[in-house]
DNA sequence: TGCAAATAACTTGTATGCAAGTCAAATGCT
DNA sequence: AGCATTTGACTTGCATACAAGTTATTTGCA
């Protein structure tokens, strides 16, 4: 078996094709890639405690606190206190990281059909599944 | 659209899961997921010049130079001069690097088996190929 | 009620990834 | 030969990832 046969390469090689693509047109906005899907799923639950979004993002609470400082210092959102439980935040977009968000939401449905502009429409199709199937059987101690 | 239906988040996050499966595996062997991979391209082509090698892992040379570090501290690998050219250098394995790489080889195999387990034969291949479709699409300017 | 265990966010340390820049050596062109 | 350009490896600075540990707070249970 050759390196480059190796799904754990091909998956990560892919993905960094993708993150780059995706960073380079959100660059205009003034987020990386990874804030533009944080700022993405705020758009989905605003308010929601760090952890939850942690969640949502499949990111680390380590990772998470360096990317939400970030968009904090640039504006975007904000962390307000969670009077139900204390040790919680809440994260919430300002006026400018909901304008923003919704700019990059048209971007990122073109994005996204240009990436796979090469692939049929059931290549795509089969692609989120495959990616799904993957992620699901792993989920949690699988 | 959902963040979640966004192709760079599920790839991004396909990858990841693919990464810590491949890491803990590896970890045995005292090397990190990425280390793995430069010794598993070494062990098809000894003798490389960093430039190539960073060209078959895709790696940009900034990170190659910090992996051949790691992996030069742990007595898998020695940088040798290049007489041809003495701004180059050659990467080699050494006796140590060569054992390692050879037993993660099978172990490789059997985790790319593994992590795929709930994929067809038909579905792998499918995977697989529109991976590579993707990558070879964006292949520098697409 | 009181206290151990669990939880939310943060911090620290290490390893990629990548843009941008440095330096020495090799190349190309006159 | 002489010199500008290019190239190979390295360095710096910043942004993820993630394991491991900290602190304040909340929960669960005797």
């Amino acid at each position: 078996m050759k390196a480059q046969d190796c799904i754990f390469f091909q998956l990560a090689k892919a993905s960094q094709t993708g993150v780059k693509f995706w960073s380079q047109i959100v660059a205009s906005f003034g987020v990386t890639a990874v804030q533009a899907m944080v700022l993405g799923f705020l758009h989905e639950a605003d308010q929601i405690s760090s952890r939850e979004l942690g969640e949502r993002t499949q990111l680390d609470s380590a990772t998470l606190t360096g990317v939400l400082d970030r968009l904090e210092s640039g504006g975007l959102i904000e962390r307000t206190p969670n009077p139900a439980d204390r040790r919680a935040i809440r994260v919430v977009l300002t006026t400018k990281g909901k304008a923003t968000t919704l700019e990059m939401r048209t971007v990122m449905e073109e994005a996204n059909a240009e990436f796979l502009h090469d692939l049929s429409d059931q290549e795509r199709q089969t692609l989120r599944e495959l990616l799904g199937k993957i992620r699901s059987a792993h989920h949690k101690g699988g």
